[in-house]
DNA sequence: AGCACGCCGACT
DNA sequence: GTCGGCGTGCTC
């Protein structure tokens, strides 16, 4: 094979195809598909995948590629075939579908670098910019100091060149150890000769005559109570050496695991298991739909399928939303697995992440937990994957490639004869339906393990406490039920469902919205830096002290973020200790655990925050949990809202008396009628999917019908809205009779980064030509898109429709 | 994407 | 003449 064909890191739909490289003879040997290498491309360099090799070509001016930066295959054949069927599923390119297999820091990071050729005849002002340098970054000639079109000239003339580098952002962490460097007995002569004086340097000779093994630097040093500045003369002086050697990152390192055993199943979740281990041992796929009410023990399922896959030799991927990976999750799959598992999610260091990531592509472990991205692990030999959560909305992806793990999970379980289950105690509809139907196997827990009934959920209308003339956020039997619990020494969790609220300013004089001026979005006031910010572009100004249309000083913060409720709770219940747990108190790096750690040890009465802790949580002196607005997301446009408002109440009351003290569960709602609160209140998941089907069909939603949302956007309003209509028109125009175009209409946020936004959405039954026709009618517009800026994005199967 | 090339008006 | 701005085409 003498021929590499190579994806190439230039993220543009022109070059969404192969580009073929002659492979030099020296790496003729080593070089595999699914390697990283350094290409020529124009006159830069960049990286690139080989995807395949082969004898000839089409092409007859190949170039040789420059480098092969892999020793061995960092995608493996199979996810190579991945990478590609995830580009065309989702209408991305085939780079952006590689890169997002793989951890950041496998992605290139190219430098520019300018050389000087001679070292006479420079002008003098170029001869500053060197500055006796042979090499300097491109960048310092941002600084100004020199023109560019000199460097140009130069450039023209021979006299400069640029060098286009790439870089690796690979960081491997080392750890340094000491050994002597000559013999023990070369040692005690050295010994004998030291002055008096040197008093460290003759323990440290000492130890290392004793015990001349090597030794970690960090311990000599703790041991002596000493510095490099002993050491580097012993080392100077020829008798110690040092070495580096590199180690793994291990962020679980401080944590001790307590080995946990295979607990004893019930038969119902006997009956559940089975299934799924003899297509485990059959090597055969099938999905698995696993309907279990909180505390149902499907954790101990997914345990020991995964123990019945390692024992075969195989592997297993568990996914798990970001927000419920939590050190309580993480800490079940590493009791029963020890260090088998690796762990993948965003609280990790790249550094960190990288490190995980090698412990799998190196076959160092069998398990993988980790969030939407762990469904690329590069595993070989998979044996189950496990989606817990299933319905979570964060498994899809919303930037390119916009792909759901479920998917890809299913994709790959088909590729490996292996089970795929997804778990959840509210499935997506669109899971139920399929599972409804027989395409999944359908396996349900409708009991507790501990046989503790689900806690009372009441729900309080919030419409008659204002007619009491109740004006707080709180009803009158939350409060009181607070009070008695925290008396009690019991604690409560509050959520607050801040999806649709956001604190916005607005000038109670004349009525006006702080906006951001590049988005027709309302800025967000946070408190901690007295800014408003734009949640969209980062765009930021401080708070204004008057209003900026009257002049008027009456502004005011709207809204009902977490910080306004701490405040009126503080008010109302003075004394109790409170705990405020939201994206503002959670950034720092630990600050999540630090506060479930907290509440764990009773520091507090009250936990407040938003979804984040409506997930996995398990605190045993909860008794109560109050959700303030059960209905905050029914009045927003999607079509998922009662879903979404049904999954989000089930799983917080699942948060409240776990254990031996019996729970409650308040609900305060505007809309008590409502079938996604009545239905959650009484646990009813088959009454409100049947229901909530009814509703998909009188309406045309999916699973029903299937969705994509082709997103136009343009900085000229006209150009953005002649595009969309033009798009949907060519739409209508090939599309089947029964497929409907939806729109033109302007995205929910019409305006973002100063570009405004129109969508058409394409409803359908059955439409196997789609992704060519959305391609094809694309390409209509590929001069535009790159000469007028317009750009054009496409989601198959939409969650957010904005 | 990002670079070079070529055309054009403007200016030391 | 030469500098720098922008539109256009190409990248194995």
């Amino acid at each position: 094979m003498t021929i590499a064909n190579v994806i190439v890191d230039v993220p543009a739909s022109s070059i969404n195809q192969t580009f073929d490289y002659t492979i030099p003879e020296r790496f003729r040997d080593i070089l595999q598909p699914g390697m990283r290498v350094i290409v020529p491309f124009g006159p830069r360099k960049v990286m690139g995948y080989v995807v395949s090799l082969a004898d000839e070509s089409s092409f007859d001016k190949l170039k040789e590629l420059a480098d092969v930066l892999d020793l061995t295959p960092i995608l493996t054949p199979e996810l190579l075939d991945l990478g590609k069927w995830l580009a065309e599923e989702t209408l991305s390119l085939y780079i952006t579908a590689y890169q997002a297999m793989l951890p950041q820091v496998l992605k290139a990071n190219y430098k520019k670098e300018l050389e000087r050729l001679r070292q006479d005849s420079l002008s003098s002002e170029l001869e500053a910019f060197f500055a006796g340098r042979d090499f300097v970054p491109y960048e310092e000639l941002d600084n100004g100091h020199v023109r560019f079109s000199k460097v140009q000239k130069a450039i023209q003339d021979g006299d400069i060149t640029v060098h286009y580098l790439v870089k690796s952002r690979v960081t491997k962490k080392y750890v340094t150890y000491l050994e002597p460097a000559r013999e023990p007995h070369l040692l005690e002569e050295a010994l004998q000769d030291m002055s008096d004086r040197a008093k460290k340097q003759q323990q440290l000779l000492t130890f290392f005559i004793e015990q001349p093994q090597e030794i970690k630097l960090k311990t000599v040093m703790k041991k002596f109570n000493t510095t490099r500045a002993t050491i580097n003369t012993l080392i100077s002086k020829g008798l110690l050496r040092s070495f580096r050697q590199e180690v793994y990152r291990n962020p679980y390192a401080q944590t001790q695991f307590d080995r946990t055993e295979p607990l004893e199943l019930t038969s119902e979740q006997h009956e559940a298991i089975k299934p799924v281990l003899h297509r485990i041992r059959d090597h055969a796929h099938e999905v698995f739909l696993l309907h279990g009410v909180t505390g149902s023990g499907k954790t101990e399922i997914y345990l020991q399928t995964i123990q019945e896959v390692i024992d075969r030799g195989e592997e297993a991927i568990v996914l798990v939303p970001e927000i419920s990976l939590t050190p309580q999750m993480v800490n079940r799959f590493k009791a029963r697995f020890g260090s088998n598992v690796a762990v993948l999610h965003s609280g990790l260091s790249q550094g960190e992440k990288y490190d995980e990531w090698r412990r799998v592509q190196q076959n160092e472990v069998q398990v993988v937990v980790g969030a939407r991205s762990a469904v690329f692990a590069p595993f070989e030999n998979l044996g189950i994957i496990i989606i817990d959560e299933e319905h979570e909305t964060s498994y899809k992806q919303e930037d390119q490639p916009r792909y759901h793990a479920r998917d890809v999970a299913i994709h790959r379980g088909d590729y490996h004869h292996c089970p795929v289950v997804l778990g959840s105690a509210t499935p997506a509809l669109e899971s139920y339906a399929r599972a409804h139907k027989g395409v999944y196997n359908l396996q349900t827990l409708s009991k507790r393990t501990n046989d503790k009934a689900m806690p009372d959920v009441h729900v309080v209308d919030m419409r008659e406490e204002l007619h009491a003339g109740n004006r707080t956020m709180f009803s009158r039997h939350l409060k009181e039920s607070m009070e008695q619990r925290i008396s009690r020494g019991e604690q409560v969790v509050l959520l607050l469902n801040r999806r649709g609220y956001s604190t916005f300013v607005m000038c109670r004089e004349c009525g006006h919205v702080r906006e951001c001026p590049h988005c027709d979005i309302a800025l967000t006031f946070h408190k901690h830096s007295n800014q408003l910010r734009c949640h969209y572009c980062s765009y930021e100004e401080p708070v204004p002290m008057y209003c900026p249309m009257c002049s008027s000083d009456l502004i005011r913060f709207f809204g009902t973020g977490t910080q306004r409720i701490e405040e009126a709770l503080t008010q109302l219940m003075p004394e109790v200790r409170l705990l405020r747990m939201d994206v503002d108190t959670t950034q720092r790096k630990g600050a999540h655990e630090k506060l479930l750690n907290q509440f764990a040890n009773q520091e507090a009465d009250i936990l407040l925050g938003t979804q984040m802790i409506a997930k996995g949580l398990d605190f045993e002196n909860v008794t109560l949990v109050g959700v303030l607005t059960a209905d905050s997301m029914l009045n927003l446009p999607d079509f998922r809202a009662s879903e979404k408002t049904f999954q989000l109440l089930t799983q917080v009351s699942g948060r409240a008396g776990r254990h031996d003290l019996p729970g409650e569960v308040i609900v305060q709602t505007y809309t008590p009628d409502h079938y996604s609160i009545e239905l959650a209140s009484r646990y009813d998941y088959w009454q409100f999917y049947q229901q909530e089907m009814k509703m998909r069909k009188r309406f045309q939603y999916p699973p029903y019908m299937f969705l994509s949302l082709v997103t136009i956007s343009h900085e000229n309003h006209v150009t953005a809205i002649q595009t969309a209509q033009q798009i949907a028109k060519q739409l209508w125009k090939y599309v089947r009779q029964d497929t409907v175009i939806l729109g033109p209409t302007p995205s929910p946020i019409a305006r973002v980064k100063d570009r405004y936004r129109y969508q058409c959405m394409i409803k359908y039954k059955h439409e196997p030509e789609l992704r060519a026709l959305i391609n094809k009618i694309i390409r209509q517009f590929a001069d535009d898109m790159r000469k007028r800026d317009l750009q054009i994005s496409v989601d198959m199967q939409p969650y957010q429709l904005m």
